[in-house]
DNA sequence: CATTTTTTGAGGTACGTAAATCATCGATGC
DNA sequence: GCATCGATGATTTACGTACCTCAAAAAATG
């Protein structure tokens, strides 16, 4: 059996009132005795019993995400997720609110922070903006006692707890691997497309892709970045614009959003696809070009898999424990035609 | 507030204990008094808070995994998984015990299911073989109420409640598309290594394999299956006389296990690695070959997550409620040297 | 030493559910 | 009209923990 607050007491030769004193840090109780009850706890190896004190302290964890608004069809991925998420809340014990803010807003994201209400609160989880505004309603939170979890684009040099999204370096350096070896040996140019060099992970891919590119594939030649803006209309303009100025163009690396833009680019070219492409995210739009040819490969993080991950990484830091580090690792997955789940 | 079974009693006019005896089924309440509570029951939303019944219950999950014994690396790990999920016993009021039996026998699983004490089993999960009598096994676990899980080897047609696990006619497109694609343009053999065509993952991987070789790399030609009983020096002997017989081979597939030995024929062969090569899990040593560019990806099903998936499963079909699909869903992993955890 | 303050003990109630006992009521059979 | 039986109610205890009150003991203070 396992032992409990009652074999405590009996083990430090206490009553129940000091072992309970002790566990949950209140106040009146010698320095002397409270080693002798931790001693007693790590002798007979005690481990509180979650679910009984949550139900006794009638716990729930209220949560907060804060995601950017916007055709984004990844955050609106994660949104999913978030709603799916809430609806297992009874049984999980959770109390899930979802906070959407303008894009690339790093004033609206600080003054949502700002206007939290940090009693009682068990996470934060946010998709990072980097700013100083940012950094300090971070800051602050933390301090308060909260949990903070950065989804998808993180915030290093901040106080926040956890960073819950893939390793977007080696994400960009697989998507050179990839792709330098599916144009195969033939010289030419590579576009490569991004959101906006303002967003962390972006700027991460880009710097992988670039290191196996000028490292492995020295034939290859990368262009500048296009921006553009995670937004299909924007993507189609300036892909078009840039597949014009460089007919050589054998491969696209899309880093962001926006996919929608550059397939119809690439398919309105017609046939002879002697282009190669890699792209991030696996939307609907991604999925189907994917089936058709027209994208090789998608490099994806899973929504679902983020929002299940910062959920259990907020309530263990809230309960003080440590998390599965294995199981919340954010793997990069690769999609291929053949394995679309 | 949530509803409780006090509320349940209230809004169907009955007693608590008729609440009970109609919320954990026990006899005596007439057919339409059990319509009435259960009416109840969905009018005001009850869900039963599970880890109050589980207090009350004093319930723990008593798990039995049945793993091959013998070199396997990836059976070992999902042993230590398995191991690594047994210290978390006490959190998840899991009691997990760990069988191993000699690989490829399936007289040899059929006993050990039979072996197992039915009553007050909250599960089972195993690596499947083929053969009648463990099916029956399989039977007769599920009709004693048993929840019954395959792991990593499925065994379709049976009465396993659920399989976790790679769907492995997509690996093994996947690594031919990969393979393909990497040989580049040119023509050559192809050879492939299982471990033994007795075993469904393997023989799944080759089909896939074969589909997508013959409809998009017809310039490849794919030799015979080499069998090597994922046994590291029967790898190395077979594929060695391939290897000769063959001077023309520029890919390798390897299905099986037992990759040391395929990694030692080819780094014996010394500097010009004309041949690109796939196989599947990442053990240390595919992933040394990986990272010195002998194997160009490997493809990975997770051990720590097929083992939790797996707990988290069984524990569910044993309180009978649905599983989260979309968190069970297993991944084929694609490792390439630029993504390695 | 007496007094105040701090520390400790004893005991209770509560959380939401399970499971048991015993009493009650109505209908049925004879 | 009495015994029997099925259905239901009323009530209690328990699970492991939290949290509260009140009293008692011990320590610190003057």
């Amino acid at each position: 059996m396992r032992p409990t607050v009652h074999d405590i007491a009996e083990a430090a030769g206490v009553s129940l009132a000091t072992v309970d004193r002790v566990l949950n840090r209140r106040p009146g109780v010698r320095q002397s005795t409270i080693g002798r009850v931790e001693e007693a706890i790590a002798r007979i190896g005690y481990v509180r019993d979650l679910a009984a004190a949550n139900l006794a302290k009638r716990r729930i964890y209220p949560l907060v995400f804060i995601l950017p608004e916007g055709p984004n069809a990844f955050m609106r991925a994660l949104e999913a997720a978030v709603l799916e998420a809430k609806t297992r809340s009874a049984i999980e014990r959770t109390d899930i609110r979802l906070l959407t803010i303008p894009p690339f807003d790093a004033q609206a994201l600080a003054q949502a922070l700002d206007t939290l209400d940090l009693s009682e609160l068990a996470g934060v989880a946010l998709v990072a903006t980097e700013a100083g505004a940012v950094r300090e309603g971070v800051a602050r939170l933390h301090d308060a006692g909260v949990p903070v979890v950065t989804l998808v684009s993180d915030l290093p040099n901040s106080r926040r707890d956890h960073y819950v999204g893939i390793d977007n370096v080696a994400a960009g350096r697989t998507a050179a691997s990839l792709l330098g070896r599916f144009v195969g040996n033939c010289r030419g140019k590579i576009a490569v497309v991004a959101g906006s060099m303002l967003v962390r992970d972006h700027v991460e891919r880009r710097m992988g892709f670039d290191q196996v590119m000028h490292a492995e594939f020295p034939a290859l030649d990368v262009l500048p970045v296009l921006e553009g803006l995670d937004d299909g209309a924007t993507v189609a303009r300036v892909l078009a614009g840039c597949l014009e100025a460089h007919p050589d163009v054998v491969g696209v690396y899309s880093l962001g959003a926006g996919n929608r833009g550059m397939i119809e680019v690439l398919e309105a070219r017609g046939v002879g696809r002697a282009i190669s492409v890699v792209a991030h995210e696996l939307s609907d739009h991604a999925r189907k070009a994917l089936t058709s040819g027209t994208i090789d490969a998608v490099i994806n993080q899973d929504a679902g898999h983020e929002v299940r991950s910062a959920i259990r990484v907020m309530k263990a830091r809230a309960d003080g424990l440590p998390p599965v580090d294995d199981q919340e690792r954010i793997r990069i997955d690769i999609f291929l035609r053949d394995n679309l789940p």
